[in-house]
DNA sequence: TCGTCACTGAACGGAACTCGATCATATCCA
DNA sequence: TGGATATGATCGAGTTCCGTTCAGTGACGA
């Protein structure tokens, strides 16, 4: 089974959000012509003060278009969520391929390039935490986003290196992914290049966290690793 | 050097949030009364769902009351992040007084124990996460929150316990404050009560992470704890 | 009794959201 | 092939809701 298998990004179980599923070409293209214009306008104005108005327009189209694709304002917001997890994961799977993991701390540290990459480069990355936390109040029963991630992680953990397949792997990850998630949006919260000390530390503290409970020991190697 | 003057609750440096002081009794009371509303409404229906007319009707005060004691509606959320992170330092205090701490870890202990009581008995104590990250729109020079407390907490097992004071201590006690806040938001994601699996975990991950450091060697039990 | 503090709620402005009219594209049939 | 028709897609003025203001009224202290 592949990385990129595993990770699967077609899959993504989509939440309800879009009001009218694309039939033609061109709304494709308009719906992610409106992501990428709040995308933007998260960069420029941050969360509270996008106004619909500003999607529309930066996107080149009327408040209707706008509405046509989303129920409201917050259903934009959490789509542009969704999609920046979607382009983490296939970062994350780019990183895998550029540099095949050898043991799983190298899974750990593809996720963290991969994470900090992606803030530096794709508008509205910003959007990664907040949305973690408000859809608690959205969704009450949907599973958290953290914990989906870390489920699959979990899976190539078990599957490619070995670790043991209990139940307690998937709680363990995901205590691992809360805590980089922190670190890291602490890391760029006043530097738009992110602080290396809590970029460092959170490499550090991840690979100490699950260490405790894998060691290096368990490691398997499947594929040298490349030099890039 | 008491604990309960290093936390120093009265010292709260402010935010200009409030319009006008109060001068009268009654408008003291008025504040409180229109924060518990707002807290309540937090619990109610969320950060985004507030409006302002449902602040002053829960508060038992019409619309121009609020505006009276706030600039605008998320200056009362400020306002009620600034009291929620207070009383969450008191409650440190108080815990650190129920069972005064023997040793560095003790005092992590009071601190979850504090904010795991909070979460539970504190209407609107939810805020506690929202604000760390959205106040970095709003006001872009003042210091992140955590760190200000983390340097507080860090005087603390400085002062009291012989942890080295140096620069590095500040930034640990950050990244632990950081993680923390985290797993113990995501413990209360889902259940009212917190997740105890989280809530255990916490406590172990930012014991193991500090203890790394300073080992448990270093503690100072200053006076025997007493049985609660 | 007067002056100041506190409170009220109708009115204003702006942003979220709706909906009937209009344009663009796909499908069908001669 | 071309034109008729149906349906997807777009538009934007209009409606509603919500944040905010402010002039008028009530309450308290001196």
């Amino acid at each position: 089974m592949s990385l990129a298998g595993l990770f699967d990004v077609d899959s993504a179980a989509t939440g309800q959000q879009v009001r009218a599923e694309p039939i033609q070409r061109r709304s494709a293209e308009r719906l992610s012509t409106l992501l990428d214009a709040a995308a933007e306008a998260v960069d420029a104005v941050g969360f509270d003060r996008i106004t619909t108005a500003m999607i529309a327009e930066r996107a080149g189209a009327s408040i209707g278009t706008v509405y046509r694709y989303y129920p409201d304002r917050v259903a934009v917001l959490q789509a542009l969520h969704e999609r920046t997890v979607l382009r983490f994961r296939q970062r994350v799977v780019e990183e895998f391929e550029a540099s095949p993991p050898a043991s799983w701390w190298d899974v750990v540290d593809c996720a963290v390039t991969a994470f900090v990459g992606l803030y530096r480069s794709e508008p509205g990355f910003r959007i990664m935490q907040f949305a973690d936390r408000e859809r608690a109040n959205a969704a009450e029963g949907v599973n958290v986003e953290s914990g989906f991630f870390a489920t699959r992680l979990a899976i190539v953990l078990a599957d490619r290196f070995g670790l043991p397949d209990e139940p307690q792997l998937i709680f363990r990850v995901e205590i691992a992914v809360e805590m980089a998630n922190s670190l890291l949006c602490r890391a760029f919260l006043n530097d738009p290049l992110g602080d290396d000390r809590f970029i460092d530390e959170c490499r550090r503290v991840v690979h100490d966290y699950l260490a405790s409970f894998y060691g290096a020991a368990v490691a398997v190697p499947v594929a040298p690793p490349i030099a890039v």
